[in-house]
DNA sequence: ATCAGATATATGTCATGTCACATATACTAC
DNA sequence: GTAGTATATGTGACATGACATATATCTGAT
């Protein structure tokens, strides 16, 4: 699991108390990792148990005590053993491919609706990215060279997020045209297809 | 879960056995779906504990007798219900962009290698779907139109495989391109990141 | 002969993830 | 007053998924 090394991968920049990885994961790795509350604590746990990380209560005046977590040695050697180890393909759980792959039964109006809706979804995501590059680009007047390395990593998921978006709405965009305009058949997507494939050994 | 209505969907094109449904996932829609072998079996008893398949045993001769499932009317309604409802954005969970994100403990070698790394297994599934489009293409000349419109669904799932396959190479080639020209700041990947996305209302 | 591999179905168990709930305090808005 | 929101930490129950294992038969290779 890639929570515990994600949750690790945080301690490493600074101490956090669970509430606060709970806001970091909402707000900066979304887009490719979600977790959830309970999960957060739990994992901090076994962690602990495992001697990978470490807490100190805080006591605040007006507030809750935080747990303030932070990565022990060993916990640390772990982070940088997982991050340099490859890890398999992802498996990929798509439900709106699971609907358009039996959209044979589906009627064409309802298959147009269901691409527009998808298709909504992707322009608020690729607005939110825009906003975020937005509020960093307004940062880097004033941003020290230690906080532009560190925004590397970060920024790299960013263009990730951007690029494969962008895809998602050109593909989705094609086939609400050729759904509109009633040309979506086997012929014409096979030689989309065809198109696009980097050729395979096409002489032989 | 998808699962059941991807059992669903399979079955209301044919009967299929448990063991049927697993090379049928794994032949067709391992690009967007994975299921465990005993997930399907389990989910097949829960769909018939609800009326929603049944199944009807065939004896062989020289082999284990086989259960044949098909969809109940009840079945292919649920199934219909469900390919016209979108469903909420699927979270993703990608732990090679995990890695990206804490990439600035580990050095830039195993940086590099890590890229190279998925950019290889991004390159075999590119041959892997490049393959089976030329075996689609063999069969056109000889296709029925019923074949043709039935494979519609299927080929749509595949111009999205080949798509963000593409997009991703494409992503991944330009950052080892960096690494290697040493050239990965973070003005340079906002500049990218600016450079791709749509305006966000450049005049207010 | 024997062993691996394909066909075929199924259970047991563990790990993981999600949802709902429980607790407690303080500030803000109505 | 009191309802809602933010801070803060946790538990319990359930759903889902992955892996290992069990059974049984036939085919083909060594």
């Amino acid at each position: 699991m890639s929570l515990r090394f994600a949750i690790l991968g945080f301690l490493s920049v600074r101490p956090f108390s669970g509430y606060d990885l709970k806001r970091a994961f909402d707000q900066s790795v979304r887009h490719f990792w979600t977790a959830d509350q309970a999960a957060i604590y739990r994992t901090l746990g076994e962690l602990e148990s495992k001697g990978l990380v470490e807490h100190e209560r805080i006591a605040q005046d007006l507030r809750p005590d935080r747990n303030l977590f932070r990565p022990t040695e060993a916990g640390l050697a772990a982070l940088d053993d997982w991050l340099t180890t490859p890890s398999p393909a992802a498996p990929r759980r798509e439900p709106f491919l699971v609907r358009l792959f039996f959209s044979g039964r589906i009627d064409p109006d309802a298959l147009l609706a269901l691409v527009r809706a998808e298709l909504d979804s992707v322009h608020d995501e690729l607005r939110a990215f825009g906003d975020y590059v937005a509020s960093l680009e307004a940062q880097v007047p004033d941003a020290t060279d230690a906080w532009k390395a560190a925004m590397i990593g970060p920024l790299l998921t960013l263009t990730n997020g951007v690029s494969l978006g962008v895809a998602y709405r050109d593909w989705l965009t094609r086939i609400e045209g050729q759904l509109e305009g009633g040309s979506l058949t086997a012929e014409l997507l096979l030689a989309d297809l065809r198109a696009q494939l980097p050729d395979t050994d096409s002489s032989g």
